[in-house]
DNA sequence: CCACGTGATGGGATCGTTCCCATCGTGGTG
DNA sequence: CACCACGATGGGAACGATCCCATCACGTGG
């Protein structure tokens, strides 16, 4: 046995007795083609255990069968912030099904942006997700500018032209702040997200929103922005605390961020839920070993990857044909924080 | 303006008044082009805009400029397991200084690892790594079969013949056996990784040679197998307690199954540290959240991502000539759970 | 009986690079 | 002055697939 060189459709189309368009027509399953030259084939392929050689085919079609997948990761989240996980997992799960392979992009700094640009104008992936984008983000534009196809999971304005499946973040966190008002709190804060991206603000929205229905006028010095991180979390309930001793519940739009809250409560001797009721968002794993337990709004994050990735999937298939715009539920899950 | 069409390195050459040879030349930083014909081409390029066609260069070449990170993830362990998460950020950050990509590969069933072996054997990366590897695993045979560079993170077993990185996992555990002894434990109890893994073997080693050390004799109903899951933790907990209702400390060979173990801990009223003292593995971030927090070996994962990375690049890059096998330490981080 | 449509087939061109080799000029040397 | 070595250059072939188009056999209808 053995040439060491790996065989070509030109060696497989010889020991079928075939010309190469036949195998060719054969490995992309085109119906002109005898059954017994497709047999042919078949045997050819398997003796010589032929597999097609897929940069050649990339390089005529002028598709690579791959998406990439970006996350910024600037504040080094990924780990700490287990979203991203879970998108990854969703993503993966959606391509299963496919022969789409996931190339994974973590942008830190300027010169791995300037990396990835030239990666995209290369169109060296057929589309791309993008994930965790802030307001002044410079890849949509440059993507929709190259016409690459794009998925984006969460968006940066309610009118975002590119495609893209959101989290219904204000509906979530009005949810929770109703619930909270439901439990008496009447002096709610809340810890926000970034509000350079999207879910900063439909969370604080949806905060602001459930205060309007219960009566209650917002009060800015019980608004604390912060960035998603745990650090932040806790800082952010610092200054609440300060500005605000008596408030009775706080709405902090992330988990990770409720749990740097629920140190901070622990450490300064405010009892939770007595004193001072915690809701999160995501309901993320922490949320179940943060003690107490937290009350939080679930977003199917997983559900969130394969969402986008079957929208890119359908518009490098067929582009323009993928819906616009897709909303995912979310729903409160009720635990011991609050 | 403008051509819809990509530039192709023909009409950078016809723009620089140059063949397409020293334009390749000049991409390639090759030194026979002379200083003009050099300025020529790099002015055509910026203004063309031109990016070169990796898919053509990899046909020639045949090299892909890209990697494989494989996960099995037939526990769904991605995101629950904070290692994987880590092992991606160093991967990532390795490659950041080079033009290479990362693709990652969960698989999940054999449908999907059948998949992958045909991805390797078309060879459309120039290497791969292997990450939490079972005695029995199939893919790193494969690999070797095919040639293909391969690192791996940990090892099958001692002698194991494929390059790889592996944690000191016999020392990080006899460390932590060690300090329990030192607190006045007598009776350890150790909730292991799978057996089928080197890792968890290693780890359980550990433990025995810390009490052989400690001239304690070792008791098999101390040891309870789990899975590096928190359920599994907390099961293998709840079998210890059974069989060894007196025990006064645990060494779980991760800390998600230590938090796990915790959990159970509390569930059933037993105080930690005072009752039973509890050390983990990893110091992942789970670490510095359970209640109380953990006392764990550290073991630096992301080091681990970039030191794998390091050693398949340069097994890329010039086979045989990385080192075979390379030894990250460990530390113990003492908390308060012991 | 012949022209014609149709299914099956294969050869040539093509995708955009890199690599091999031939060519050309030029300055140094015997 | 002839020759040679060497740096610079460019054209042709190759990488391994797909796609376009010409060809061919064959059955059918006029």
């Amino acid at each position: 046995m053995g040439d060491s060189r790996r065989p070509t459709i030109k060696t497989v189309a010889a020991r079928a007795g075939v010309g190469r368009t036949t195998v060719s027509r054969v490995l992309n399953g085109s119906p002109l083609v005898s059954p017994e030259a497709r047999a042919a084939v078949m045997e050819a392929i398997a003796e010589l255990n032929y597999v097609p050689n897929s940069v050649a085919r990339s390089l005529v079609t002028s598709r690579t069968d791959s998406i990439a997948l970006v996350i910024p990761e600037s504040e080094s989240r990924l780990g700490a912030e287990p979203y991203f996980s879970a998108i990854i997992r969703g993503v993966s799960l959606q391509l299963a099904t496919t022969r789409v392979q996931l190339l994974l992009t973590l942008v830190r700094d300027q010169r791995e942006l300037d990396r990835l640009t030239e990666f995209l104008s290369a169109r060296r992936v057929d589309g791309v997700l993008l994930v965790s984008v802030h307001r002044d983000d410079p890849l949509p534009g440059l993507l929709q500018e190259l016409g690459l196809p794009t998925v984006l999971a969460g968006r940066r304005s309610p009118d975002e032209p590119l495609n893209h499946a959101h989290s219904d973040n204000v509906g979530g966190a009005t949810e929770a702040v109703r619930h909270l008002l439901e439990r008496g709190r009447r002096s709610i804060a809340t810890i926000t997200g970034p509000l350079d991206m999207e879910v900063g603000n439909s969370r604080l929205q949806g905060w602001a929103d459930a205060l309007a229905e219960g009566g209650i006028e917002p009060d800015d010095a019980l608004v604390a922005p912060a960035d998603f991180t745990e650090e932040g979390g806790r800082v952010a309930m610092r200054a609440l605390l300060e500005r605000r001793p008596a408030l009775d519940a706080v709405f902090a739009a992330s988990d990770v961020m409720a749990a740097g809250a629920l140190a901070e409560l622990n450490r300064r001797g405010r009892r939770v839920p007595d004193d001072v009721a915690v809701v999160g968002f995501d309901d993320s794993i922490v949320a179940r070993h943060t003690d107490p337990p937290l009350t939080t709004v679930r977003q199917s994050v997983e559900e969130m990857g394969r969402t986008i990735t079957r929208l890119l999937l359908q518009e490098i298939a067929e582009p323009g044909s993928a819906e616009k715009c897709v909303l995912l539920p979310t729903s409160l899950v009720v635990r011991d924080s609050t």
